[in-house]
Order: C-alpha cells, then sequence, then structure tokens
DNA sequence: GGCGGATATTCTCACTTAAGAATAACGGAG
DNA sequence: CTCCGTTATTCTTAAGTGAGAATATCCGCC
C-alpha cells in the first residue's frame, strides 16, 4: 500500500463451485471422493488415489451426507476383500448432476474471464 | 453413512470466484474492503462498514497487492479526518473487470444450476 | 477360530487462520 | 503544541482445520 511494485504477471482464474444450504455444503472434494468410490467400489481405495487418510474422508462424506439430509455412499464391513463401499441411487445421481453443473459453469467462467482479463 | 436420513431440503447454491495465480490470489473479500473505500475514502470506514479489525483488513489488503504486483490503494496519515485511503487507477480499474466478471459468472451460474437442480 | 483387509469412530497434535490488542507516526484543527 | 482520528505495523492469543494414530467391528477365507 505505501511502496508500488511493477511486474507484470499473467492473471489465472479458478473457480470454486460449491453448493450451499444455510451453513451446509457441497463441494468438489467429496465429488472426488464419490467418483473413485464408484470407480473402485471401495472407499479406502478412493482414499489411496487421493492420497487422503481414511478417516479424514470418512469425516467428509459424513458431514456432507448429514448437511444434504440424505446418504451418498453406504459401506459393509468384511466379506472377501475385507469390505466394499458403494454409491447409493441418489449418491449416483446427485454426483452426476453436481458434475454437470461445475463443468458447464466452469465453461461459461472461462469464457467470461477471458472477456474481461484478456491477454 | 450407516443410518439414512429422510428429510427434504432445498439447494442452494453459491459461487465463489477467486482468481488465482499459483499461490496468489484475489477474492471477494479485498473486492468488498475495496468498494467500501471507494465510497468513503477511507478503510477504517470500509472496516467499520464491514464489521472488520483494520489490522486484519490492512493485511487483507496488503496480501493482495504482494500477490497482484501493483498497489490497489493509497492511504494517507493525518489531517482533517486523520487520514484517507483512496483506490489506485489500477485498483479502480481492476476491480471493475472483476467486479463485472464475478457478476455475469454468478448469472450464469445461475441459470445452469436451475438446470441440474429444479425445484 | 484366527487372519487380513475394509469399514466405522474417536482422539491427539501440529499448523494455519481469525481477531484484535498494542504501539507508533502523521498532520490539520483548536 | 496538544488532541484526535486515521494509517501503518507487529505481536499475542483464541479458534478452527488437517493429518493421521489408535481402536473396535465385521466377515469371507484358509
Amino acid at each position: 500500500m505505501e511502496q508500488t511494485k511493477e511486474q507484470e504477471r499473467e492473471l489465472k482464474y479458478h473457480l470454486r463451485l460449491r453448493i450451499f444450504y444455510e451453513e451446509r455444503n457441497f463441494g468438489p472434494g467429496v465429488a472426488e471422493l464419490m467418483k473413485y468410490v464408484r470407480e473402485r467400489g471401495s472407499l479406502s481405495a478412493a482414499c489411496q488415489e487421493m492420497n487422503m487418510a481414511y478417516s479424514k474422508a470418512w469425516k467428509i462424506v459424513n458431514k456432507a451426507e448429514e448437511d444434504l439430509g440424505f446418504s451418498l455412499m453406504e459401506g459393509k464391513r468384511g466379506g472377501e476383500n475385507g469390505g466394499t463401499t458403494v454409491l447409493t441411487a441418489e449418491g449416483e445421481d446427485f454426483l452426476d448432476r453436481y458434475l454437470a453443473f461445475v463443468k458447464e459453469t466452469e465453461a461459461a467462467a472461462a469464457e467470461l474471464f477471458h472477456k474481461y482479463f484478456p491477454g
């Protein structure tokens, strides 16, 4: 504020799309976890993919479910591989809509960014 | 995850638009401060409007200026009212473009949200 | 029936961030 | 020349977050 700095820098934008309901929210973190759970059939496998502690992932998912008011995934303990986790039907549906929403919104934002911050 | 919850809730979305350059960024907080500084000609007045400690506001602005590489506002100490702070020309320009970018992006996002999350 | 691997849950600890107290400098007004 | 309100800056302390250790439970498989 007192001293000015002179260098030019390339600007980049970044979007964080998050669905809010009062203090509750659903964002990119849970979405990514869900994508891996759908792909791998296991929450701990999803954690390995994302290099995240299982306990943290579990808390994130739990919080999102509390916030949304319905289950996103369901786990089973024991069995052949030790256990499994799969998305619920509502979880699948919600994730798909969230991903489509984010994708199109990001495309729109990219265009607008170049409009206002060209070069 | 173990127990399902049944209530229906209205979903709302919320957008956080933030301009990134590597670890640097410019977001809604600094923008709001700048709007009040432009309106009131004083950073401490802006803080009162936003119910924020002056020291915190100053730090936020300073960080943003460091990140962007140019001054957003300039302060003068002493004088009739104790001091003043006004936006620099670059600050004005940047703020205006940021606000326009955010406004149009939010409008686009609102439309897409209703497309994917109707009702 | 014990093993292994996954789910489920709680508890620490480090680290980051938030909030604001404290202090100094400044300059017009009275 | 002292006072007042503001800018400028640093420091302390409280609060929140992140990362993961620790523990318990489940169940097919050998």
